[in-house]
DNA sequence: GATGAATGAGCGTTCATTCAT
DNA sequence: TATGAATGAACGCTCATTCAT
């Protein structure tokens, strides 16, 4: 129900169901679990959530606005479009890489049958900022004229891939790397 | 004697299990319904797969072993290297479009909890004669001398992500669209 | 505060059981109707139990307590020797005669693998008071001097061959059958 | 079904049952398991045996036969009381210590719900040279003039407490232990 | 007769959700 | 609001029995 009551309680079940869907994948993931990891009683999760897919969605979208609020942090739009970019790209590794489970877990439910599609368009809603950012590079000539969601996929995926690489032990990640993925990509979708 | 092990039997239930998958996701997988579903008694799904558990991960190898099959067919190694990788990558995104389906449970499934880890080795081992390709590419001084998982998640990355783009309507895939994707991915690891 | 946990629903889950395990024997014993019987969901049994085979071990100690804690009612160990062991024979002729399911129960599932060893152990314990008693007459030269095992195995042994000898239809329990018997045993083990 | 078509099967169900029952308990008996043990397809034991039920009374009159002829062997009832009474009580002590497990078997399962009352009977039968000896002994003065089912339970219960105790490692059971058990028994029921 | 794959009713157990306190 | 015992539908899996070969 009200989600204004308890902040504190909000977090503590967020962290716990996290860390639960992390250790044991969704389908593991039970309610008494929950509660008992976030020290609350069962009844308790109830009340800040309808149930248990509520919960989940809840989480994606918290998670999904705290790491874009992260990784634009600080990033100022008005500055040259080649900086920014390259800010915003630097930002967003570090904060996957920080954060690994939370952008695990967001990724996993992006595209499970557990997320509703109205999370899922709020979900894009969070992103505009960059979208917006991609189109002026397009605009200012700096991008390949080149349909926005391909631009992202182009700029996000490899990082998502090299850090996936990264935790099956196949890479090393570190200045040199990162800026060689970097120069990788932008080869691939500057104009 | 009594009537033979019918191995055809396995592959009805990696089809029913497939489906129901795709359909409800895997915690809404019933392994009562993959039985009535491949016109089987329950029981009988449990003569062929230990328990719910080993079927996904088996299906994950058999969906995976196929898929690649499809892919490499009528790939002949010995062609000039850009040909090869030319084929292959627009044979890996015509399979991976027309099987959405058991691309998105491979995806899906890949990092799930679900899957043990032998199967994501045994499942690294059907992709070798990519890896094998990408080094001869490195070797013949074709592509950027970069670690191997890097350049093949360059390469096969933009396709999901493209695809999922499409299956979110955001963009259109024809041979234009295609080929502007692979010109970018070219672009960006060619050497 | 939530409802507090009932521990009167664990007796009536134990005469649900011995009810039930009595009628249709151990085999026979389905937890969905040791919860029906005693007017409980399925899953409260679980709250309380285990799982079937606790059910059953703890069921097993709360009879063997609550037998030997009726037939010593009222026997004081500071009396005669003789008196006390008599008193006691008789009370447990009569404990045994009265409750001859539990004593059935008891019976059936002592050597049963239902029960675990740590189990069986803390059965004996309960036994302690007639151990002692034993090894009381033995030093007192009124009993033979044969190991304790075996003179509780000749008081109590007939008794339990006895009573099932009357609910086989061979013989008759009354003042004078049963002394007859005591008579018997007496003369066996009298030093 | 027909039980003359091949013995050896037979046998070998009955101990291939047999060992199963004792290592894991009647609960735990699997048809499928019986057959493996005794080198036979499951559906073989549904030849000799109508269902499992039919197994085990089937095997209980098996061995409660088998251990009768034993310990019977060698006896000549037209021997002086004192003397064959004595042979039989030694002979039952040896035969029950040496197939322990079917004597376990044999308590275990004569009290259990699984035993028809037909079965029962025919057990009894079974006893019938042994009811005849007491009543000899009764009718020549030289036992107490008890019914027969007391004295038989006052000399066959000893035993079997004395084989458990002594599997619980409670006493030895050598010539002397033996012995003074004979003794305290006699003691009890002679004239 | 012998085989063992197939069957499917049945049972133990779980766990999301409710509700008395 | 918070609690956690209670609920019971639901599901995974088993295993006695059948039956095609």
């Amino acid at each position: 129900m009200a989600r204004h009551r308890d902040y504190t309680k909000i977090e503590q079940i967020f962290e716990s169901t996290l860390k639960l869907v992390l250790e044991k994948g969704f389908a593991g993931l039970k309610m008494a679990e929950v509660a008992k990891e976030a020290n609350l009683a069962t009844g308790t999760v109830y009340i800040y959530f309808k149930d248990k897919d509520d919960l989940i969605n809840q989480l994606y979208l918290f998670l999904k606005r705290r790491k874009t609020i992260l990784f634009l942090q600080g990033i100022d739009q008005k500055e040259d479009f080649d900086i920014v970019l390259k800010k915003i790209w630097f930002a967003y590794f570090e904060v996957t890489m920080q954060h690994v489970n939370e952008s695990a877990f967001l990724e996993q439910y992006y595209r499970s049958p557990f997320l509703k599609s109205n999370v899922k368009e709020e979900s894009k809603q969070i992103l505009k900022p960059i979208y917006d950012l991609l189109e002026r590079g397009v605009a200012e000539g700096k991008l390949c004229a080149v349909n926005v969601e391909i631009l992202l996929s182009q700029i996000v995926g490899p990082i998502h891939e090299m850090i996936r690489a990264y935790h099956d032990g196949a890479v090393e990640i570190n200045a040199e790397s990162m800026n060689q993925l970097y120069q990788l990509v932008m080869k691939g979708i500057k104009a």
